[in-house]
RNA sequence: CGCGGGGUGGAGCAAUAGGUAGCUUGCCGGGCUCAUAACCCGGAGGUUGGAGGUUCGAGUCCUUCCCCCGCAACCA
């Protein structure tokens, strides 16, 4: 009992975030990106034996809310409420397994948000000052003075004029070299050259005190102490990712998970905030620093065009739709380089899941499992003894066995495509493996007991790589257990060659189906 | 000289601390027949953006130029 105790405590946990999404307009490919790549990170560590905590949500205040909820005639709420509604729907055919969705416009968050502000003015940290810089009339908009182009307004090119409001500043300078510090440890930030950057272009210069608050804004949380004024967005957004843990709350969440590991994914745009203010505002509370942020690459897509005439063909919905779950998760995940940007095109698309979903996985499993029923019939299908084995039998167990290792090597670096393309190296040398044993040979030979040991190899490999690939393709890998007629993985302990798997009662079923790629592209 | 990333066979990408330029896809040819026109093998295709330089030897180092992209207070 005691020692039960002792190791559920001691159980590793991993926090990962998705940033928050701003509820602006229509969601696409590039959410579903970042989505997916936590959620297939999640989904790894916690059939990893990891203690999973996985939070996404949206950040629904500001002024540009305000304005598209008046533009769509509606109260700001009832305008992000669509959106939030519509992402959740989307999360939901995409499979995500978040374990919490945090809303700006939540009730705990709000109080956290005023809490924490509060916390940081008595504290000093949140003083009051004035902000000066540049307005333009027409575009109603306010600009620092890095902002100007040739000292006008950057969006229309007109005169600006001066402006100063009363708002609150956050002492970002105090914190300057802690955070230089912290960039240049080459862990905090990755890919690396991101940190690269953050240093170059905005701690050389040196970091000025950060603005917190607006009063010209008013869809927001209020100042606690000073209602006309309007949390801005670093604290208000920022902050989610422990007052989702119960920060100012019941604080359980934060005792389990802010203590360990903790992985925010971000978008490289957003990278900055999450890389020297947020970590300051935590400094500043005497929080723990999180272990990473990772500044992912942009999904690119190919121009407008091709969304605007053809029903937006790189509309997640759309496509999921169509091509299956899997299809758009395989493809965010293994297409786009890590770290980098990538570009979307449909036919990349759709040769990536005939090529590798259809051809190499689907087919493998297919031929296998037809075989073994035209060969054995539907009859226990078990291991056997060692005196038939060959070199090419003992190479693909070896790589059998060896795979685990490397995929989680590449998952700890939260790099998802390479470890997907060591999964179909494993595969790929599978269905060469057939090639080279020749079992039709072999049964018309009447080799049986060579041919069994084939066969049973193969279907090690089948099964050793569905376990791994649960993470990424969720429904393909569930119909591939099926087919085997064996229980879903619920961690990866039996990732590995084993002699007494029990085969029996299989079904060879087609799992992805090919498409069409010219008749797709056509229409 | 604002900062950063990048320019490699048709396309998308690789090349540990300099040493015969690889992979995937596409194309052409062959093989096989268990399988979803799937699978396996072979071939064609690159003076690695341009020009200099260092070196026995450079995609990889140095100089210079050209081009694309991102960032510069919130588009993932």
């Amino acid at each position: 009992m005691k020692t039960k105790a002792i190791a559920k405590a001691n159980k590793n946990t991993f926090y990962i975030s998705t940033p928050l999404y701003y509820p602006s307009g229509a969601w696409h490919l590039g959410h579903s990106y970042t989505t997916v790549c936590c959620d297939a990170i999640a989904r790894f560590k916690r059939l990893n034996g990891y203690d999973v905590f996985y939070l996404t949500g949206t950040d629904e205040h500001g002024q540009k809310i305000a304005d598209k909820a008046k533009e769509n005639s509606k109260s700001p709420k009832e305008f992000v409420d669509g959106l939030t509604d519509n992402i959740k729907e989307l999360w939901s055919v995409l499979d995500i397994q978040y374990d919490k969705f945090i809303r700006t416009t939540d009730d705990y968050h709000i109080a956290s948000v005023q809490k924490i502000f509060d916390t940081l003015y008595k504290q000093g940290d949140i003083y009051k000052g004035n902000y000066a810089g540049k307005y333009c009339t027409p575009c109603e908009s306010f600009f620092s003075l890095a902002q100007l182009k040739e000292g006008k307004c950057p969006d229309c090119s007109r005169e600006v004029k001066d402006f100063e409001e009363e708002c609150y500043f956050f002492k970002l300078s105090k914190y300057q070299e802690k955070i230089e510090i912290l960039l240049k440890s080459g862990e905090f930030l990755l890919p690396d050259f991101r940190a690269k950057e953050m240093i170059n272009n905005f701690i050389k210069g040196g970091l000025s005190d950060l603005a917190v608050s607006r009063a010209s804004v008013d869809w927001g949380v209020k100042v606690p102490f000073d209602t006309k004024h309007t949390v801005y967005v670093w604290i208000d957004a920022l902050s989610n990712y422990i007052n989702a843990l119960g920060y100012n709350g019941d604080n359980k969440g934060m005792d389990k998970f802010w203590g360990g590991e903790v992985v925010h994914m971000v978008g490289k745009e957003i990278v900055r905030f999450h890389t020297i203010i947020w970590p300051a505002i935590l400094m500043a509370l005497g929080l723990p620093l999180p272990k990473t942020v990772f500044g992912h690459g942009w999904l690119l897509l190919e121009g407008d065009k091709m969304s605007k005439s053809k029903g937006n063909t790189a509309d997640p919905f759309y496509l999921i739709d169509k091509y299956g779950v899997d299809a758009v998760r395989y493809y965010l995940l293994r297409e786009i380089q890590f770290g980098n940007d990538g570009v979307y095109s449909l036919e990349a698309f759709l040769t990536r899941i005939n090529t590798d979903l259809v051809n190499t996985l689907g087919n493998l499993t297919k031929r296998t499992i037809a075989m073994v029923k035209q060969y054995f019939g539907n009859t226990q299908f078990i291991g056997y003894g060692s005196q038939l084995m060959t070199t090419e039998d003992n190479v693909l167990i070896e790589n059998i066995n060896l795979l685990f290792s490397k995929v989680e090597k590449h998952m700890n670096k939260l790099n998802c495509s390479l470890a997907l393309e060591e999964i179909f190296e494993l595969v790929s040398a599978a269905n060469k493996y057939i090639d080279v044993t020749m079992p039709w040979v072999l049964n018309k030979n009447g080799e049986k007991g060579r041919l069994h040991i084939v066969l049973y190899n193969l279907l090690e490999v089948i099964r050793v790589s569905a376990n791994l690939l649960l993470p990424f393709i969720p429904d393909g890998t569930k119909r591939i257990f099926e087919c085997l007629n064996l229980n879903l993985p619920a961690d990866f302990h039996d990732a590995k060659f084993n002699r007494d798997t029990k085969y029996e009662d299989m079904k060879d079923e087609i799992l992805y189906k090919r498409i069409d790629i010219k008749k797709e592209l056509e229409n």
